[in-house]
DNA sequence: TGTACATCAGTGAACGCGCGTTCACTGATGTAC
DNA sequence: TGTACATCAGTGAACGCGCGTTCACTGATGTAC
């Protein structure tokens, strides 16, 4: 009884060092906020934890191990973004109005995690790089399964169906990493004009497919 | 006579000095190719270049100054790619083809220019992320009056110009991004993917516009 | 042309500091009996 | 339940190193006369 109200309030040895280790996420997040994770020294992080710098060596084997694993919960938080758009895909011109709803939500609740993919998908240690680009790739890939599904789009051929895939994640990416980077007050503007650009996506590839 | 055969060999004290501002900046964006100029130090460079460390403040008074000046230099570069897709300007579907030779041709030649321009736009010092940033705004209005000149568009509003331009830049700077990040050997099939994604932008740029 | 002085790009020693990593350690938590 | 031992997250001293910046300097180039 004593034993169990005490539980409550000290945490197991394993709740400490997980507590621990999603502090030192929380700090390179921060850290590297307004440059990149490149930059920053692993005493920086330990300092912003409240640790001492070789504790850290306890959680990660070094600051690239770090880098992937904030790689890994950034995109994590990218595939819920996902998830919540497809579960209930509205057809066609509300798409675009669903989907940007969803992604506006999404940048403000996860702002960390998408200004970290924004600035280390150019300029990170190299495996971070890499390993970014390769799920993006994977998102094309779905995406491009998701157009498939749509009408007018049955005829198309894979390459097409990946070309405009392509174009449209670059376009939310560059949508998202705006939204991040500008004045608040400017976001509305940053939003209406996707949703344009988005549009004239779509039906230049209607009618792009259609004139061949 | 003697005197000016060694003049053509010793150089003056203003050509020895511009030569070790080059060899400078030549360095950097070397040095910052496999990061970003963040994480770089004045040391690494002067050690590069082939001066003692206290040499470099001959030439510039920080790394941000020396940051700026690099920024200046790959615009500079980007507006002589500008200059020659306008020089010619044929009437639009080779447009597209035109524009992505010359663009092609420049990344190459340019290489360095457009590498330090993506990476140090998302990550580099906050003083030449703002002036990136900046100067592509600058890209999207002037690209934005040219596309005013073409058929079809004169009915169009500022705000709808701008809107295509932003999208047209956007997807540009993507494409040079990854013809500079893959292997050589996926460059035509980049190339490719970006003709194609041009030409749905400008087609469904006109029949979203008609359809108003 | 020759001389005396000024300029200034680059030098080299020195500074205090933060870096990543090693190591032996502490002491609370967990486990076996 | 109580005891004796194991585990292991976090500690703290120590290391050699590269960092940015200061300062007084050197010596070749440039200039005034």
């Amino acid at each position: 009884m004593c034993t169990d109200t005490m539980r409550g309030v000290t945490e197991t040895r394993g709740e400490r060092k997980q507590r621990t280790r999603r502090a030192i996420l929380d700090a390179a997040l921060l850290l590297s906020g307004e440059q990149t994770l490149a930059a920053l020294s692993l005493r920086q992080v330990a300092k912003e934890v409240g640790i001492v710098p070789t504790a850290f060596y306890r959680h990660f084997g070094s600051l690239d191990d770090l880098g992937l694993a904030l790689v890994e919960e950034s995109f994590a938080s990218l595939r819920a973004l996902l998830r919540d758009v497809r579960r209930d895909a509205p057809a066609y011109e509300r798409i675009i109005d669903r989907s940007l709803d969803v992604l506006v939500e999404h940048v403000h609740s996860q702002r960390s995690h998408f200004g970290f993919i924004a600035r280390e998908r150019a300029a990170g240690p190299a495996v971070v790089r890499e390993e970014i680009r390769h799920q993006i790739e994977l998102f094309e890939r779905e995406l491009a399964t998701d157009l498939a599904q749509l009408p007018g789009t049955d005829t198309w051929s894979p390459d097409d169906l990946g070309v405009l895939a392509n174009l449209i994640v670059t376009s939310v990416v560059a949508t998202a990493e705006q939204i991040i980077t500008a004045r608040p007050e400017a976001e509305a503007d940053i939003v209406e004009r996707a949703r344009t650009q988005l549009r004239m996506v779509l039906i230049g590839a209607l009618n792009w497919q259609s004139e061949r």
